[in-house]
DNA sequence: CAATAGATCATCT
DNA sequence: GATGATCTATTGC
């Protein structure tokens, strides 16, 4: 939270995320155990999972635990920072700029992460996430979004009063 | 402003 | 063969 994700000449504010459990939480994917899927959440942490929702967008996770260990953090809404342009190109018909990025599927057309980065470690590489920009933000704890397990376990999380968090 | 429909496909049963 | 960690346009008040 707080974290500056970087693609290229565009860079945004990670202001809300959710967390998912693995192997104890039934709403996440890696819940079953290992699939050729989910493989990359039972890999070592800092690496993308990247797939696709709906048959129309893509989704970002952080894998986060050790090696077979499947807990990650989903990405679920940015503050762009630098490439508003592109971003903008990328987005279409969007009017305001913090409409850009504040939702899961919308921060990846945006950002221009899709299925070819999962996989890939983001402490080194084309797609990094590095050390937060400011600090002193609230952070704010709700349950989860669009999910139909665990309906009520308050795993989400945003920086509290920031316009680009998803409604 | 709230509710709803439609787009569209990889993954797992 | 059903389903889903979504978004947008459109309809109805």
């Amino acid at each position: 939270m707080g974290k500056t994700l970087v693609h290229g000449a565009a860079s945004a504010r990670i202001v809300e995320t959710e967390a998912y459990l693995g192997l104890r939480d039934r709403a996440a994917h890696a819940w079953r155990g290992l699939t050729p899927r989910t493989k990359i959440l039972f890999g070592p942490p800092g690496h993308a999972y990247v797939y696709l929702i709906y048959g129309m967008y893509e989704c970002l996770n952080i894998s986060a635990e050790g090696e077979g260990s499947p807990g990650c953090v989903l990405i679920r809404a940015l503050e762009p920072l630098t490439g508003l342009a592109t971003m903008r190109r990328r987005r279409g018909a969007v009017k305001r700029d913090q409409d850009l990025a504040n939702g899961p599927g919308k921060l990846t057309i945006a950002m221009g992460i899709t299925r070819k980065h999962n996989g890939v470690d983001v402490t080194r590489g084309s797609l990094t996430v590095n050390e937060a920009a400011g600090e002193g933000f609230e952070v704010g704890v709700s349950p989860r979004i669009g999910i139909r397990h665990n309906v009520d376990w308050p795993l989400r999380f945003f920086v509290a009063g920031n316009d680009c968090v998803s409604g």
